[in-house]
DNA sequence: GTCTATATTCTGATAGAC
DNA sequence: GTCTATCAGAATATAGAC
C-alpha cells in the first residue's frame, strides 16, 4: 500500500484530528455550541474563549470580530437546514409520498442531533435575503411540480404550496422550537423528547397523506 | 345621568386616555414592541427610552431596572397566551371539534395582531417551571378527557396527547415562528400572509380531524 | 501563535439640581 | 416627576512582548 505522506506524518494528522484539535477548531467548536443555545446578544467573546480554553485574544487573531465569528456560524447553520431539502425535493425518481417522507425522517434525525438549531436560526433571520430561500426553493422544485400534477388528476385534493410545505415543515420541526416548554421538571424528560421525535417520524407522512384528502 | 367624577375631570380622564398617555404607558408600550421584536439582550435601555421618547432615567426612576421591566412584558405575553387555552379546553359544554375550531381561530386572531410573540416567548422560555405550564394545563384538560373517550369509543384513532397538543399548536403557531422567513423582498407581503393565515383558520381544523382518523 | 495589559466603547444605573 | 451629568462595570477589540 502506498501512501501520500510518511508513516509518522499520517499517525500526527490522525492523532491531531482525534484527539487535539486545532485552536481555531477549537473556538469554532465552542462558538457553535454557544451561539446555538443562547443566541447572539447573550453569548460574550469571554464565554467562548473560557468554553474553547483559549486566551480571549485569539478569538480575535483568528476571526477578528465576534460578528465575523457569529457569521460562521450562523451559514454552517443555515446549510444543514438547506442541504436536506435541497438533496430530496428535486429528485425526479422519488414519489410524492416518497420526498414526505424522506424529508420528515432527514430532518429529524439531523435536529435530533442539534435540537437548538431550529429555535437559532429562526430567531436570527432578519431581512438577510440570503436566508429566506427555503419559500423559493420549494415553490420552484420538482416536488411541486409532482403535487400540481397529482391534484389536476384528483389524486390530492387542492392544496395551496405554501400551506404543504407550512405543514409538512410545522409539524417536524415545531416540536424542536417548543423543547424546552415541554422539557422540565414537570414535563417530560429528554430521553422521553427522543423517542417522541422518533414516533412522529413515522405518524407525520401518514398525517399529511390524510391531511391531503381534504377538501 | 349621575356621574363618578365632575364634567371637568372627565373630560381629562377621558382625553388623557385617547390622546396622551402618562410616562408609565409610554415606557411599557415601547418597551412591549422593542422587546417582543428583538428580544431581552439585543435591546438596550437607551433604545426603549428613545423609543417611548422620554428621558433614560425615568425608566429606572418607574422601573427600577431593565430586567424588572422585561419581566412585566414577559409576563404580559405569557398571559395572552394562557388566557386563550384556558378559556376553552375545560369548557364542558363544547365538542372536541368545536374546542379546536375555537382553539385555532382564537390564537391566529390574536397573533395576528402580536406576530413576533410567539419567537419572544418560545426564545425566552428557559428554566422558569411558572413558563412551561402549557403542557399540564393541556393534560390535565377536560378536552383530554373527550378525546380519551372518543378513542375508546373508536370516533377517532389512538393518539399521544402530547401529539395531538403538538399538531394542533404546530399548525396554528409555527406559520408565525417562520414567519420571518415567508415575507421578504422575494418573498410574500404582510398582508398576503394575513390572508394566508384567514384561510388557514378554516383548513387547520378540518386537517386535523381527518389526521385523527389516522391510525 | 499565544499571552498580558490596556484602550475604547457600550450600557445599566444613580446622584443631585430643578 | 423630569432632566443633566456621570459613575462603575461589562464587553469588544487591539498593542506589543514573548
Amino acid at each position: 500500500m502506498i501512501h501520500l505522506y510518511p508513516t509518522s506524518i499520517r499517525i500526527m494528522l490522525k492523532s491531531r484530528k482525534q484527539t487535539d484539535p486545532t485552536t481555531e477548531e477549537k473556538i469554532i467548536e465552542s462558538a457553535r455550541k454557544l451561539f446555538t443555545e443562547k443566541g447572539y446578544n447573550a453569548i460574550k467573546t469571554r464565554d467562548i474563549a473560557k468554553e474553547a480554553g483559549v486566551n480571549l485574544a485569539l478569538l480575535n487573531y483568528y476571526f477578528r470580530s465576534k460578528e465575523n465569528l457569529f457569521e460562521i456560524i450562523m451559514k454552517e447553520n443555515f446549510k444543514k437546514f438547506i442541504k436536506i431539502i435541497s438533496e430530496i425535493i428535486n429528485d425526479e425518481h422519488t414519489s410524492i409520498w416518497q420526498k414526505i417522507e424522506m424529508l420528515v425522517a432527514n430532518y429529524i434525525e439531523m435536529l435530533s442531533l442539534n435540537p437548538d438549531m431550529p429555535l437559532f436560526v429562526l430567531s436570527h433571520t432578519n431581512q438577510d435575503p440570503q436566508r429566506a430561500k427555503f419559500r423559493e426553493k420549494f415553490i420552484e422544485s420538482y416536488f411541486l411540480k409532482q403535487v400540481q400534477k397529482a391534484i389536476k388528476s384528483g389524486e390530492i385534493a387542492p392544496i395551496n404550496p405554501v400551506d404543504l410545505m407550512l405543514n409538512i415543515v410545522g409539524l417536524t420541526i415545531f416540536p424542536f422550537v417548543g423543547r424546552q416548554m415541554l422539557i422540565n421538571n414537570k414535563g417530560i424528560t429528554k430521553d422521553q423528547f427522543n423517542e417522541l421525535m422518533k414516533e412522529r417520524k413515522k405518524m407525520i407522512p401518514k398525517w399529511i397523506k390524510a391531511m391531503l384528502k381534504v377538501k
